[in-house]
DNA sequence: TACTGTAACGAAAACGTTTTCGTTTGTCAA
DNA sequence: TTGACAAACGAAAACGTTTTCGTTACAGTA
């Protein structure tokens, strides 16, 4: 490491300054053509590469953003969400030339001792906060750290918060309407009362029954934790109220429920119908191939790390940014569309 | 951030120099214990939180490792192995107090570009480079940037190379010998031939068929590249072949081919046996449940993060580290090992 | 007593940039 | 000709640590 070439060396080989070789480096203006070319023939010729830690420490920018994913599952990525939200993100931040950091946490105790850790570690230009509960009381901590962060996810105050969510409640909408529409009666849902995601699908599922002047019976509602095992559990807890159809809020529990049904010797979509909510490989793999809402996880991303930029390059004057992404209805043979019930 | 305390206020306030508080925080010796206490009050008080950007640029550390992982598929983390890996390297990295930067490209191209990228930008004290193929031609790329590597998953040339990888040969062997002794005779295989770990699975097929004395039949071997539809497509170059039990080198491309398989009007496994490998999670939640190959994915991502924690401590003359882990067959429904078969 | 060795510090160098603040040079308008 | 102004640089400060090196004080030994 000791022979590695520096500014100075590079300085002194052009008949420069640092000052002149930081500026053709950093593309500032003040530099004579024939010099600046110079100095970048000596830095080709001499594979000189600029010390990215001398620049963050003199700068005091280091390009590098933090991604925090804290999930209640013991194992977050055996739901493909994470993952493609993961890929995504990794994806836009280097588009954006930034670097990537990896933060997975599992209890509400290693959350907060992972972003206490990553606060006080001074080292990130901004976060990406992605939660799959509501509770995030870690958010004045962030504010008073002063670092720019955007939420994946509407958090449950997103007062003056950053975020970059999808459009849930239309999603329940849509989902519900559709079934609506297939002349189904008792519709049931499969919701989730973990993050404000769950919450909106089950408003929009409550909306589009009541568009048509529906009541909401309670039996038909259950509530389960995004994993397959939860969906599995609620969707034999409604067996009793006898649904003919069901709005499961993630494809992952909508497998879940499908496995319960035919347990019971329930066919889909002849028996009953589902519809999922993601749209997520397995959704499209599965038997029979599920109609669920599509939510644009890799936009959902892309959006954020964006976000995160132009926050971090405006030094936070920006004003606060709050999407949300549209979703649309994808149909398959889950829901019995295109089977004789239409 | 002008306000920030610094090692400077904190000596300071307590009355030594900045080299004594920096022998209070990194632990060293040779500090009075009250000089000691008295310093880590301060420190307390104060909230004081050390610079890290200032520290890596002093100690030339940044304890900053980058997981590099390219894969040929479109959506790398569409698979699970990848997420799985992932995950487990993420809490590798927070258990040795290293943080994970994470990097993922899908042609080579890209993966050329990112990788000298990461190597120029001199950030990282280490890399773990998983590849799902075998071409490593930037390995002499990695060697002369001097810096620590580990690769996941044995590279076609391994001499002098860090790398932790599976018992994939026995993988191999144990499945196939698995359904020689069910009484399966015409046993096929989907293997891959795109990185080392598919060579070796066939090599164990093989292998198995050889103890038995029976000849390899070239046209009961199909090759994909572990996606679904390469399974799938396999599966159905084989089926004129007319196998008894089938091999898949991956628990994705097993499900793909299960999927031909029934389209076939075959059924599983009473028809034909299945046995995969990895063990993700979609293998025990398939209908039928996966006989499959488990390779520790956990623990391998766990001992990538060690070795590299070793290498880099101990400033690279440690001995060549190779860790191949151990793999054991998981019987469940689809090999047909509980039904009346045997 | 004189010498040796080590614990316990402090001063200053080192890490390699960016950024600030001069100074010089040249151009243009008054 | 003079003054103002900007372009084009260089010198040095700044970023906040770690590390090296030197000095002092004190214990132990001959």
């Amino acid at each position: 490491m000791s022979n590695r070439i520096t500014i100075q060396k590079v300085a002194e080989m052009a008949d420069v300054s640092k000052a002149t070789v930081s500026r053709v480096l950093n593309e500032y203006p003040h530099v004579r053509p024939e010099v600046r070319e110079k100095v970048q023939r000596i830095i080709r010729e001499t594979g000189y590469q600029p010390n990215n830690i001398a620049r963050m420490l003199a700068s005091d920018r280091s390009r590098i953003i933090g991604l925090v994913i804290s999930a209640s599952a013991q194992m977050v990525f055996n739901d493909p969400y994470f993952p493609t939200l993961t890929e995504a993100i990794s994806k836009g931040a280097a588009n954006n030339d930034l670097i990537m950091a990896l933060f997975v946490s599992y209890t509400e105790w290693q959350e907060r001792n992972t972003l206490s850790g990553i606060l006080s570690a001074g080292l990130f230009d901004g976060l990406i906060i992605t939660s799959d509960h509501k509770e995030s009381s870690f958010i004045p901590h962030l504010k008073s750290a002063d670092i720019p962060f955007v939420f994946i996810g509407r958090p449950s105050d997103a007062d003056g918060i950053h975020y970059v969510d999808t459009d849930n409640r239309r999603g329940g909408y849509l989902a519900t309407e559709h079934l609506i529409q297939l002349g189904f009666r008792r519709i049931a849902t499969i919701a989730s009362d973990q993050n404000t995601a769950g919450d909106d699908r089950v408003e929009g599922y409550r909306q589009a029954l009541r568009a048509h002047d529906w009541p909401c019976d309670d039996n038909l509602v259950a509530y389960g934790d995004y994993s397959l095992d939860s969906g599995y559990r609620a969707m034999r807890a409604l067996l009793p109220a006898a649904p003919e159809a069901v709005y499961v809020a993630s494809d992952t529990m909508a497998l879940g429920a499908v496995r319960a049904l035919r347990e019971a010797g329930l066919r889909v979509p002849e028996d009953i119908a589902v519809v999922g909510h993601d749209d997520l490989a397995p959704a499209v793999q599965a038997d029979p191939p599920l109609t669920t809402i599509r939510q644009p996880i890799g936009t959902t991303g892309e959006t954020a790390v964006e976000k995160l930029a132009q926050i971090i390059s405006s030094n936070g004057n920006l004003p606060i940014q709050q999407v949300i992404l549209p979703v649309e209805l994808v149909v398959r043979a889950s829901c019995g569309a295109k089977t004789d019930r239409n």
